[in-house]
DNA sequence: TCTTCATTTGAACAGTTGTTCATATATTAA
DNA sequence: TTAATATATGAACAACTGTTCAAATGAAGA
């Protein structure tokens, strides 16, 4: 399996298995999602921008955290496109960019709930 | 909405949105499942056991990790009943324990795919 | 222009995380 | 019992993460 004589119990299924797995590549974006999902005041974030669009500051106020706090996550979920913003006027919007989000969401909501 | 005087751009929308929230309790256990799944490595372990039952060592190999590492690894994993295992001898078996998990997986590795 | 307000940014800090290494446990065979 | 093997554990460490604070944008109104 491997160059410098690593132990095995079960060369085949090993193998088989290895066959199996995702590109690293691919398993690296997996972990990317999930990770701006692991994090209990940014899943909060997405989960009151699921409702409706927000703005900054009252994204503060429902998650109870400071502006900056906010906008550093938000930046963050912005990189990953999984939030979206508009601009109106001096207010900034944010709401949900990717479906595919909220159906982990939901999915794990459901978990919990059962 | 809060106590001390938060400035807070639209008050109806922040009471509606606050409402919809989940308990605290089970947006914490979501961003657990969400963080299981967000280190690549541990990720890697759990699609390894998507396909089938395996070894720790066999994981090792599999993943190209110390025997140690995948152990602690996987006692996460086991802490979060994400994973089972099993006894033969001196060699234990570990396989997947929770379908929600398989979905989440599915549902994200097609998120990336597409 | 100057001021105000909503948001962003950068640096700094404490807290957390994953890996490594050495050691311990548990099972089997000799 | 002793030796060998598979797995687990604990401490230590570097790397990473989320929040805070102060300061910087950028837009609208006076």
């Amino acid at each position: 399996m491997d160059i410098c004589s690593v132990k095995c119990i079960n060369e085949k299924k090993v193998k088989e298995t290895f066959k199996t797995l995702p590109q690293l590549e691919d398993i690296s974006q997996m972990a990317d999602i999930f990770k701006a999902l692991s994090d209990p005041s940014r899943l909060k974030i997405v989960l009151a921008l699921l409702n409706q669009e927000h703005c900054v500051c009252d994204i503060a106020v429902i998650c109870n955290q400071t502006d900056s706090a906010i906008s550093h996550q938000l930046r963050i979920l912005r990189t990953l496109k999984i939030v979206k913003n508009r601009r109106e006027g001096k207010i900034i919007y944010y709401s949900i960019d990717d479906d595919h989000v909220v159906s982990l969401i939901n999915m794990s909501l459901n978990h919990v709930k059962h």
